[in-house]
DNA sequence: AAATAATATTACTTTCGAGTATTATTGGGG
DNA sequence: CCCCAATAATACTCGAAAGTAATATTATTT
């Protein structure tokens, strides 16, 4: 097997920095599968066997980019968690900013995102966090009384993630729309519905 | 290359289902890649080469399943466009209805439905298309009066879309809720919200 | 500048599964 | 009951890509 655990000079560093940025690309472009070691390496100036340098194995090269997506973005959920006190009109637009964040995060970093979220075999259990870290956000807020107390918070923020995920594939990750904006339309959907009773 | 246009008996009529239902359980449990002609068709007692017999190939059988999905779940969509003139506490129940019988469906066609939702690679333009038919859908009903005016049903629809697709594989495929139940659910919040001020 | 560690290459093995050629068996219509 | 098409099996080929062995080159340290 190979050694990839020795240590490794400024050269190095720099290889392997350059490997994981070009198979965060190829993860992307063209799933785990279609990816290629001899096509990502390739990209660097580099020959297949070189990789072996640097990682494990193509799956392990491939399960760090997802721990990398996870860990950045579970950072960013728990930053999201409103304080206490917070004013009833201050609301929407600090719910409104988490979002923008956690957009601006994933256009900022489109191939590792399409990797976390649409690629990785693990975008499930990934998922499933992201939604009990939302989940106990909007518990908290509807315990303060900011949400009707008769919905299933769990169901919301399933919900939640769920349009999410389609509106960043469909919307941001196509170059559609802008975080700010999306944010926006989410937070007025979710807050007030479509009955035309609601009718601003 | 195989030729199975030929004209088959009522025994290549049988062994052809067997593998279509053998296909789709071994597509949605391991994926495109992972799924193995050789196991396909050894669930149905058969050797590998018999395959040609009735497929081209492994890419056609997988887009067999793909248009079989897609065309139902069409039929589906188109049916569940609301007639006009419907009054306007009739509206609820009728949109819980659609979307009951869509998960129905998605419930009754597990396999199936995680190939089509899920695996494929098409799934985006399944999605999208599953999208503009429910935009069109909303849209009537919008300028029908049924929703508030200042709302972009295809945001909407976009978001409909996702929370449909996560709480498929979160909710309703692993068994842990029910299509009449969940139908529900989305109605409430998409029709009222989360705000406080629409407690009923 | 010699020694040694790090980085890379060339040339290989291995594995695995899709697809094919050829031959055998079955079963239903005349 | 016999023939021919339909169905199936055995025994292959082929290609692709992961991973390894052995060796050469470059960088670094003393």
């Amino acid at each position: 097997m190979a050694r990839p655990g020795r240590r490794m000079g400024a050269v190095g560093e720099k290889s392997r920095e350059l490997i994981i940025t070009a198979a965060t690309r190829e993860f992307s472009q063209h799933g785990y599968h279609k990816a290629k070691i001899s096509s990502i390496v390739s990209k660097v100036g580099l020959t297949q066997p070189s990789f072996y340098l640097y990682f494990e194995s193509k799956e392990a090269i491939f399960k760090e980019l997802e721990n990398l997506f996870q860990s950045r973005l579970q950072d960013l959920t728990k930053k999201s968690r409103l304080g206490v006190g917070i004013h009833f009109n201050e609301l929407s637009t600090r719910i409104r900013e988490s979002l923008k964040n956690i957009f601006e995060f994933f256009l900022e970093n489109k191939d590792l995102t399409r990797i976390g979220l649409f690629i990785s075999p693990e975008s499930k259990q990934i998922k499933e966090k992201f939604t009990i870290q939302i989940t106990e956000n909007l518990l908290a807020e509807q315990s303060a009384g900011y949400f009707r107390s008769n919905v299933d918070m769990a169901f919301v923020a399933e919900s939640l993630v769920g349009v999410i995920m389609q509106i960043t594939e469909s919307l941001l990750l196509s170059g559609q729309k802008d975080p700010e904006n999306l944010a926006a339309q989410i937070v007025d959907l979710f807050l007030y519905g479509l009955s035309s009773s609601s009718e601003k």
